[in-house]
DNA sequence: CACGGCTCAGCAAACGTTTGTCATGCGACC
DNA sequence: GGTCGCATGACAAACGTTTGCTGAGCCGTG
């Protein structure tokens, strides 16, 4: 039985602007390394004047296009960098590709995604697939306490910087926000409204921030004269669900309840205020609640979330200008970003002395 | 003056795992052609079981990586997605890259990202740049109504596909929503909740989907016989400083307000609301709002924003999944999801007759 | 007038793969 | 027993750049 049309792959008449270096030197009559240095702002004063406009005309008439993959093997330079993200669902994220897009784009420079869903095993293939790709350099926006080792070894063979989650253990270079302090004001600002008995909402301790948060809100409560009612649980993951689970648990553990909550974040915190709502508690007249971040539009809720703002644009600018300058070979210092507390209208003094 | 140490070069020490086809090869005794055939699983019939497992052996043993950018230069293909976004900071993106990405991993592709800013000589520029980086295919959700030339020249060299935002007027492949029933379903739903005089906050018109809407909705309005007030501006960008120009018009110029304001998009609402409240006015009871998109977290402002679900990470898994296919030369067709009314708060019934 | 140095451009060797073609050796079939 | 075909693997030519080296002219200087 024959086939209908053998031959109409025919199809894409001019598929792939198959114009080249060594098109526009013949063109030109020159050599190929001619026209490449002429079109090199970096070696174009190796070429006369008269023969640089000349070649640029005839590459601009034939419409060259650099091959940038050719170039990359020949350099080794790729012109790219690797963002390795937890959760690409999370809205926290965006804002530090659109930082580290803008800080990088500069030297032409673009970012190339992928999401580890945090799990181990997807993180190694990333990283191995990226270094397969010849990635400039890695941003890891998803690093785990069981990660060290793996992300050591890559940043041994490419450029790394470790943002938004902090690496305990780890001198790679970093920019992160300090959660210990950030732990720190949310306790004193309980204490300072005069709430004495509180309670964390704790995010996953294999993700560095959670414990740091946790540790410096527990310091700052320890000399305020807080008591911290202890839930003997914590979120598997920063997100509504476990929010809503804790908070049951709380319930169920706490009689009476405590009088400020704070939440490892502001997703968790939002569970947790779905949760009070259908019991018929009121925010912040029975219970106060603080979150993490300050996600886009919780300034909006009802209550308005107090918070602590999480500035991951400038995570992800910070990590992208540390990016260039460790590509200049340069050695720049590690940033850590203070934190900062927006008081909105979750929290009520309470009244219980 | 001497330069202190002229050669600390020698400061990385392995970086780049060196080891190449080449060296796997003659570690095993055989030419680079039968290493290559027996890593890839399409030709290693070609190649004897015993020589292909002595190979994989000695790949594993010395650690080789395949070298991807060598790779796409000889079969021209780099296992790359572009994928082109108008506004990295809008959370609205975020979803669209975590179902495109999911869509297309398993072919071992990953995304590139870039961020046109709604500016033409940005997104020609980045074109350009990924024509030059020869990705597989590019996904565009930022597409204009000015931008359709520009857009089908490159879709003449590389495989596109549209998303999100509809480009009037062109054939080419895309993934969207229907924007003209969003409209039509908003303006019935006010109908039935007896509101009858209604306003559109509109988004710009030179993205496709603001003209939809407002169309879908006029026209249903017309149909049941609601008067809807026409304001003379629209905003310029779909985000919330204009929503809360928009609205300081309206009120400027409305005289008594419509019972019902339908906003383009949630921010153009969230915009919107602010100047609501900040005037005194009540949502729902003075005035009902509708927004559009249903972005994470506005089901929890106060009110609960009643708006149409976008459902942007379906939007950017069939994007994906429109790629893989067209990449296998078929010819997949266009989508067009369905647009669903999510009744929230915001809407009250109107005792106006 | 010769020679040193500078400017300009060509030559060719990489960079690490993939893939079409060719060579060898073997068993099988007529 | 000769030829055919198949399995296996080597060879070499790409893919489109960049870049160190070489060399031809030219100018100025001694």
């Amino acid at each position: 039985m024959a086939t209908v049309f053998p031959e109409v792959v025919v199809d894409t008449p001019e598929r792939r602007s198959a114009v080249t270096l060594q098109d526009v030197a013949i063109e030109a009559g020159v050599h190929p390394s001619t026209v490449s240095r002429a079109l090199d702002p970096a070696n174009s004063g190796r070429v006369r004047e008269a023969t640089r406009v000349r070649i640029m005309e005839v590459a601009n008439r034939l419409g060259y296009r650099p091959h940038m993959v050719a170039r990359g093997l020949q350099s080794g330079r790729t012109a790219t960098v690797a963002f390795v993200a937890a959760d690409l669902g999370n809205t926290f994220v965006t804002p530090i590709i659109h930082g580290l897009t803008g800080a990088i784009e500069g030297g032409g420079m673009m970012p190339i995604i992928a999401e580890t869903e945090d799990d181990h095993n997807r993180l190694t293939w990333i990283l191995d697939h990226m270094l397969s790709r010849r990635v400039d350099a890695i941003v890891v926006a998803a690093a785990r306490d069981g990660d060290r080792e793996i992300l050591e070894a890559s940043a041994r063979i490419v450029p790394m910087v470790i943002a938004a989650r902090p690496l305990e253990g780890s001198a790679l270079p970093h920019v992160i926000q300090d959660d210990h302090d950030g732990g720190r004001i949310v306790a004193e600002h309980l204490a300072s409204r005069g709430h004495r008995r509180v309670v964390q909402l704790k995010g996953p301790s294999d993700v560095a921030n959670f414990p740091r948060r946790s540790a410096g809100f527990s310091e700052a409560a320890g000399l305020a004269g807080l008591t911290e009612v202890s839930l003997d649980a914590e979120a598997d993951h920063p997100i509504v669900s476990e929010g809503q689970r804790l908070m049951r648990r709380l319930i169920e553990s706490a009689d009476p309840l405590p009088t400020a909550i704070f939440a490892h974040n502001d997703l968790i915190a939002l569970g947790a205020l779905s949760v009070i709502r259908e019991r018929g508690i009121s925010v912040p007249d029975d219970v106060s609640l603080v979150g993490y971040n300050d996600l886009p539009m919780v300034g909006h809720l009802s209550p308005a979330l107090t918070t602590v703002r999480y500035r991951s644009r400038d995570v992800g600018e910070a990590a992208g200008e540390m990016i260039v300058s460790l590509l200049r070979g340069e050695s720049p210092e590690s940033v850590c970003l203070p934190a900062e507390l927006i008081e909105r209208a979750s929290v009520a003094s309470s009244e219980s002395e």
